[in-house]
RNA sequence: CGGGGUAUGGCGCAGUUGGCUAGCGCGCCACGUUUGGGACGUGGAGGCCGCUGGUUCGAGUCCAGCUACCCCGACCA
């Protein structure tokens, strides 16, 4: 692409009402717009490294076999009314509203009860199980504050996969293949060196969920870090009993700050059960469908990767999730055979399938060019100028 | 929702005990000189001073109410 064309623009200063990291790079970068408080925009370039994203995560979740889909943002109450969580008291993070036709609606924050009613219609025989389907969706969670950029908003796309398992068994199994997979994702990522399993409250139907955690001050979680071990306890699960489960010692342990990047929790039946998923087993007997879900925000990875790899002035893109492959700096255009030789460059590697950004900017000093190139973060770089004559 | 703070061109800011034409830097436009680390000169454009009401001869400035945004807390399947 060509830079001139590219509709954002770099800001020396970030709005004075942004105070988180990731937000003021991501905004004087020009990849995020804020619309309101806890709203985003994602702009070109922002939207190229969230496509990354997105991208890794979901060649990982079709490695263990998952199937992509893609529900309804609006939900009807009486599937959640089922469940005990449309009662705003149960569920205080609900937005709602009102049908012109009458009834309500909300906007779903989360889809376990979309999915289960979905698949009724196709799950009936033990035949037809294990199924693992997952989408990229928006979320809507009205929180009482949003805050740290685009780290705690109140809509954001979260990557929500559900397993449909037979029994006990074949879920914690496939738990472990998710894990692994999550953090095959956020190696990829470029955070996986500061990124731990993390031992945090479960449920009716296990013992501990466990949540990715990355090691950052920007974190609004408190865990414990295991570096030995490479694993961590989240502050709400720390204490002795826990501990000695999982043969830790106080001493061991590192109190960090920390971001949820990702979370994986066993459902059991909770789900199933309420809402009729059931399939019928070999010995022709009915049974509650066992379930585990599995979530990543891509926006607060993206949010993340900024907080951790960006230094003042400059952001530093992973080489899978930078917006572009490569940024050709042309500086001297105003001279012909440089302007060609820049020409030729980008031609050459946008041929080969390589995504290039080419500032070919006239009138532009090269230190403003230089500045905005670090800001945007590209990697790989080439820089033609008299000299390259 | 409790506490604290902020609101003045696109962005960052100044504006004194109320005073007449609201300034500065960045950015933007035109022309010229520049181009290996946020260049320079000259000339321009751009403002319901968050909103509503009040006090006053006169309000960006004082008063009241409201709204938005930020931070801490509570909250966060």
């Amino acid at each position: 692409m060509l830079q001139s064309q590219l509709f954002t623009k770099t800001k020396k200063d970030a709005p004075k009402d942004e105070v988180s990291n990731n937000a003021q790079l991501l905004i004087r970068g020009g990849f995020i717009n804020k619309e309101m408080a806890g709203v985003y925009s994602y702009l070109p370039l922002g939207l190229k490294v969230l496509n990354k994203i997105i991208n890794i995560i979901r060649q990982e979740m079709n490695e263990i076999g998952g199937q992509e889909v893609l529900l309804g943002s609006l939900q009807d109450p009486t599937i959640w009314q089922k469940t005990d969580r449309w009662d705003d008291k149960k569920v205080g993070i609900w937005f709602k509203s009102k049908l012109n036709a009458g009834g309500e609606v909300g906007l779903a924050n989360t889809h376990e009860e979309p999915m289960v009613v979905m698949l009724k219609q196709h799950i009936n025989s033990y035949k037809d199980l294990p199924v693992y389907t997952y989408q990229f969706q928006n979320k809507f969670r009205n929180e009482l504050r949003a805050k740290s950029g685009i780290m705690r908003t109140r809509e954001f796309i979260m990557k929500d996969m559900y397993s449909f398992s037979k029994n006990q068994e074949d879920l914690d199994t496939f738990y472990e293949q998710v894990a692994v997979a999550y953090t095959k994702i956020f190696e990829r990522c470029g955070i996986g060196a500061k990124t731990y399993k993390t031992f945090a409250s479960g449920g009716i139907f296990s013992k501990f969920s466990h949540e990715f955690q990355t090691v950052s001050a920007a974190g609004e979680d408190t865990i414990y870090i295991s570096k030995e071990k490479n694993i961590a306890i989240n502050d709400e699960v720390y204490n002795d009993q826990v501990l000695n489960d999982l043969r830790l010692k106080k001493e061991d342990l590192e109190k960090v700050k920390a971001i949820e990047i990702g979370n994986i929790f066993k459902l059991g039946n909770r789900f199933s059960s309420a809402l009729g998923l059931q399939y019928t087993d070999d010995k022709g007997e009915r049974n509650d469908v066992i379930m585990g879900c599995y979530g990543i925000g891509p926006g607060r990875l993206m949010g993340t990767i900024v907080e951790l790899l960006s230094q003042e002035n400059k952001i530093n893109w992973p080489k899978e999730v930078s917006p572009f492959d490569v940024h050709i700096i042309g500086l001297s255009l105003d001279n012909e055979e440089v302007t060609k030789l820049a020409q030729e460059k980008y031609k050459e590697l946008t041929d080969k399938g390589i995504d290039v950004l080419f500032d070919d900017r006239l009138n532009i000093s090269a230190g403003q060019k230089f500045a905005d190139a670090d800001l945007i973060g590209i990697p790989e770089r080439i820089i033609i100028g008299k000299e390259s004559l």
